[in-house]
Formats: structure tokens, sequence, C-alpha cells
RNA sequence: GCACCCGUAGCUCAGUGGAUAGAGCACCGGACUUCUAAUCCGAUGGUCGCAGGUUCGAAUCCUGCCGGGUGCGCCA
């Protein structure tokens, strides 16, 4: 066990244990990072209360009782009774060998849950936008995540591919040919399809009519209808891909969980929930009404699960998500990445859903809350024009500012290779600045910020990796072959091999907080670390054998901590920058 | 009107009820015949929106207020 805090907590528990009775053992010891040591023991201050004496008497005893000699080399009771700890250089060392030789770099395997993730979920025939690749990238980091500590990942994307505007748009589709250029730009540039279709809808009464009339068909069923909506979905899962490609995405064609998959099951989820008295008509729609939920002039706020004419809208398809989620994928938790101005919504399919006893089975849902992205003015991010900004040029933007600086500094470098470190980088520093900031709060989109090269940026930890790269291939060794024996001499040594210690918690910790952030942080952290030891403490050039050896090991397991963590938040390391 | 989110350094953002609230950027001052300077070291910068309350201790929890954003019946 290589996470200092939990081994001190351990022993503090002991420790309390045994100088205030055994009902003490189970107390918080409330070990935390320490500005004046490595941890700090805060258990004494809350328990000095509980027991009617004076803290630093407390702080006192606990330290009599204190078993930490093979682990900690400095206990000291200090201000009104924090307990300061300071590590052992010795088991610090120790501790990161363990993590050198682990694979896992100090991450525990968790007890598996089942855990579907919603994220993505692009609509068929329209751009995404901004807010669809902050889901995208956000739901992809935690899957790659808790994929990774063990759990069995489902991944849901909630495509549009159903509703009304089909019948526009498979109209269209006729009207330019099926396999005309007009079609083809679902592909590449799918709002001018899209509004190809809007505009002659509202401009045009005989399409409009043909348009509703198809609604029809395509409810129906009639089978010529299907295979044309079919082949919008076609093309457009082509533009999904392309764009997930792009971004180096793990979503895949089997992961897509459509609207429409779920069309056989809405009247059942209608009829189950009348039937249990949770939905009755209000208006001529079939409603939920929940209590605590009330909108304008205190009217109640209703979930609408079937429309006045009949058909069902997305309430009655988030049921049946959640049903199925539950029911068959015998979800633990249910991850919905989705905007955060879906939320009272969301919480009205999760009390509905509670209501009808759909998750009884011990299923927990989970709003993972998307914050907007705004553009420098503080707005929606969006063109000079106000039109929404197309994802893929976006990228191409990012790619190609990246390669500027990769030009600039990397002459010597064949055009092949810079252009690959440009995708890599410039899509790095897009999918990293989505991730390092809380994802709940909105954030301000801004090139240059996440361009740079120095700040807790993607392409600083990129370059942080190609640095510590470079270093074995000029040392002629790999990395795996740099197995120490580490010895800590140096404070810079000292400081970087607890860094590391950090990894394994802080990865638990994105698991059960669904905060990526919170992982950026750690891996700046850890990098800048990383740079001020190499600043101080030279690898190659050590003064002996056993200090090179020691100081190798150290910076091959900073290299497998930071690639792995880039890897968790879906963030490549180019070879060499 | 009701609900949710937010308000922390000039800017962008962190912050697990614990000691003197932190980063990055910008600004200022240093370090390159380099182990990749695409970097590093240092300095400056704060009534944590305001006012109460709980607590030994509050940026953090509770209440009220101010300011900003978002949502609130047949779109998703």
């Amino acid at each position: 066990m290589a996470d200092p805090q939990e081994v001190l907590s351990h022993r503090v528990q002991s420790a309390l244990g045994a100088a205030f009775g055994p009902e003490y053992a189970e107390t918080d010891p409330v070990i935390r990072p320490s500005q004046f040591a490595d941890f700090q023991a805060n258990a004494a201050l809350a328990l000095a209360k509980r027991l009617g004496r004076k803290p630093r008497d407390v702080a006192a005893e606990i330290v009599e009782r204190l078993d930490v000699d093979d682990v900690v080399r400095e206990v000291e009771i200090s201000g009104p009774g924090f307990i300061n700890l300071t590590l052992r250089d010795e088991w610090i060392a120790a501790q990161a060998q363990q993590i050198l030789a682990d694979p896992r770099a100090g991450v525990a395997v968790q007890e598996a849950q089942n855990i579907p993730i919603d994220y993505s979920a692009p609509n068929v025939a329209k751009e995404m936008h901004v807010g669809h690749l902050r889901t995208t990238v956000v739901g992809d980091a935690l899957a790659r995540t808790l994929e990774f500590l063990g759990h069995n990942v489902i991944r849901q994307n909630h495509i549009g591919d159903w509703g009304t505007p089909f019948g526009m748009l498979i109209e269209h589709l006729l009207d330019v040919g099926e396999h005309s250029e007009q079609a083809d730009l679902l592909k590449s540039d799918p709002n001018a399809f899209y509004q190809g279709a809007r505009a002659k809808f509202d401009g045009d009464e005989e399409f409009a009519t043909r348009a509703r009339r198809r609604v029809v068909a395509l409810q129906g069923g009639d089978a010529e209808t299907l295979r044309l909506w079919g082949e919008l979905i076609e093309l457009s899962k082509s533009y999904f891909n392309k764009i997930y490609r792009k971004l180096d995405v793990t979503l895949t064609d089997a992961d897509l969980a459509g609207e429409s998959s779920y069309n056989d099951a809405l009247e059942g989820i209608c009829r189950e929930l009348e039937d249990k008295g949770i939905a009755e008509v209000s208006e001529g729609a079939l409603c939920v009404f929940l209590d605590g939920f009330t909108g304008r002039e205190g009217k109640p706020v209703p979930l609408i699960i079937r429309k006045s004419d009949g058909g069902y809208g997305y309430g009655t398809t988030d049921l049946a998500t959640i049903k199925y989620r539950a029911e068959v994928l015998k979800a633990d938790r249910i991850l919905y990445v989705i905007g955060a101005p879906q939320h009272l919504h969301l919480e009205m399919v999760y009390g509905t859903a509670r209501e009808a006893g759909w998750l009884d089975g011990g299923t927990t849902p989970i709003h993972v809350q998307i914050g907007n992205v705004l553009g420098s003015d503080g707005k929606i991010l969006r063109t000079r024009s106000g039109a929404p900004i197309r994802l893929m040029a976006l990228l191409d933007e990012a790619i190609e500012r990246a390669g500027r600086v990769v030009a600039e500094n990397r002459p010597d470098l064949d055009e092949a290779t810079r252009a690959e470190i440009a995708r890599e980088v410039g899509v790095g520093a897009v999918k990293y600045a989505d991730l390092s900031v809380s994802h709940d709060n909105e954030y301000v989109f801004d090139f240059d910020r996440m361009l740079a090269l120095n700040g807790n940026t993607g392409p600083y930890l990129q370059y942080a990796t190609a640095r510590i790269r470079s270093i074995f291939r000029k040392g002629g060794l790999t990395p795996e072959e740099a197995t120490g024996p580490i010895r800590i001499a140096e404070p810079a040594e000292r400081a970087l091999a607890l860094t590391l210690l950090g990894f394994g918690p802080v990865v638990e910790q994105v698991g059960d907080s669904l905060e990526p952030h919170r992982l950026c942080a750690y891996l700046f952290d850890l990098a800048q670390t990383f740079t001020s030891f190499y600043e101080h403490c030279p690898v190659l050039k050590a003064e002996d054998a056993d200090v090179r050896a020691s100081r190798l090991a150290l910076t091959a397991a900073t290299l497998r901590t930071l690639v792995l963590g880039l890897s968790l938040l879906g963030v490549s390391a180019p070879e060499q920058m």
C-alpha cells in the first residue's frame, strides 16, 4: 500500500483505539497534506470536546500510542493540537520503488460495478457544437478512468435519431438525391443539409405537407421510409465517426443507443406508470407530477410522457433508458454526462423511476453536469457572425495553430512527423482544456491559453513526457530498463517520489467524484515537480552510478505515470515534440 | 414568481470544516557554449460578493440579501 494518507489513517486510528477505547478506533483521523510537514492529523481538535479534555493533551496521548516508526521520521505536536507527520525518506523511496514495479502505478483494482455512461449524444443531420464536444471529452475520460479502475463500463451514445424533423430531412434527401453532393454534406457539414431542409419546410407549403406526411409514414413503419431514414443515420454516423477518430475518443458504432432504439418500449412505459397510478392525464397529455417540482406561479411542473397528439417526447425516452439501464444492464451507477441546463428534467426522470420502483435494485443515477463553453465575451461560444462554431473547423484550427509552433521549434523534423505532433498537440490541448476545469462550471474558450506551453495545459504535460523520453534516448536505454534502486538524498528527489505516491489515490478519487479535473491538477503538479527535479538534479550526468540509476528510475516512474494519467483522460503523449 | 448553478489576485481557474487562502497567465527581476530554455528560479498582487449564524476553528456548513447565468407543458 503506497498511499501515505491511508497508511497514516490506519496508524492513527489504532492509536485512537488504544488511547481512548475501541469505540474511537473508527473515528476519522483527519489526515491532510500539511504546509509544515508532509501530513498532519487533526483528529485531536475534534476529539477534545467529546472527551472533555484539552486538545494538546489529547494530541499528546495519541502521539504516545502512535506506532509509526517504520513510516515516519518525525512526529510533532504543534499549534492548538495538530500532529505533524514527516515521512521517512527510506519509506518514500520503497513505496516509489513499488510504484515503479507496478504496471498500474499504484492504482488498486476496485470491486467491479456496472456503469452505463450516457455521453456525447449528437443529433442526426446536425453539427456537433462545443457543448457536445465537452460531454464527449468528459464522458470519454470518465469511461476510460472507470474502466481502468476495474468497472464494467457500458458506453451509451444516445444519439438524436428520431422525431418530427425526420419527415423534413427525408423529403429533402429525396429531393437532392440520395447519392448527391448535397446528401454528402451530411458527412462533412451536416448543418448545411439541415438548413436546406429547414428553409424549404418554412418557405414551401407543398414541401411542408410532404414532410408531415412522411413523419406519419415513418412512425407507421413504412419500409421505404425506414430505408431512407436509415440512410440519413448512416451518413450521419460517418460524420460522428470522423469527429470521434480525430478527437481520439473511444466511441464506436457498437456504443450507439439512439432514441429510436427505445421506440418499442414507450407504450409499455406509459401503461406501467398509468397502472401504478404515477401518471395522469392533464390537458390531454399523460403526465407525471412529482412532489417538490413547481414552476411559474407555483403550478406543478409535469414530466410529459405522452403528448396530447399521442406522440412521445424525450421524457418518455429518458424513462425508457433509465429502466433499461437499471433492470437489464443491472447498473450500480448510471452516469448522465449531459448539459447542466437539463438538471431539472433529469431529476424528474430519476424521481419518476424511483416511484416506479425501477431503481430498487440498488441503482444510483448521477447527472454529471456539463457547463456551457463560452466565448471571450462571456456568451455561448459562436462565430463572429453569430453562427454556431463547426466542431471540425475548431479542431482543425487548433491543429493548425499547434503546427505553426511545431514548425517554428522543430525545423529538424520531417513534415509528416511534424503534422502528427501537431495533431496530437492540437487535439490534446482542446480536450485538456475541457477536462482541466470542473465539469459543471462554465468556462471561457481561448485557443491561446489552451495551446500555451506554460501553465496547466495539455501541451505542457505532453512536453514533459517528450523531454523524459528524450533523456532515455540520449542515455541509450529504455524506461523499462531503469529499475533503480530508488534512493532519496536531495529535496527535489524526495518531492518527486512523494508526488508519485499520490497517483493511485487521485485516480480513485476521480472514479468516486467523477471529476477528471482533479487528475489534471495532479498531473500538472507532477510535471512541475519533475521539471524542478530535472533542473536541480542531473540525471544522465549524475555524479555516480547509484545516483544515476535512482534518478533514472524516478524519471521512468514519472513518465509512466504521466502517460498513464494522460491516457485515462484520453490525451495522447507524442514521442517527441 | 419558483428552482438549480455561480460569485476567490488585473485575467483564467483550483481549493477534503483546520494553522499564514493557492496555481497558471499577465506584469517585474534573474538563469541558456542546454540532459529538449517549448524550460526553470524569484518578487508583486486578496475586505474569498455582503450581513448574520453554527463551530475550539468557515472560502467551505445554515439563513437572509445583492449581483450574474440557466431552467420552469406538449423541442431535446
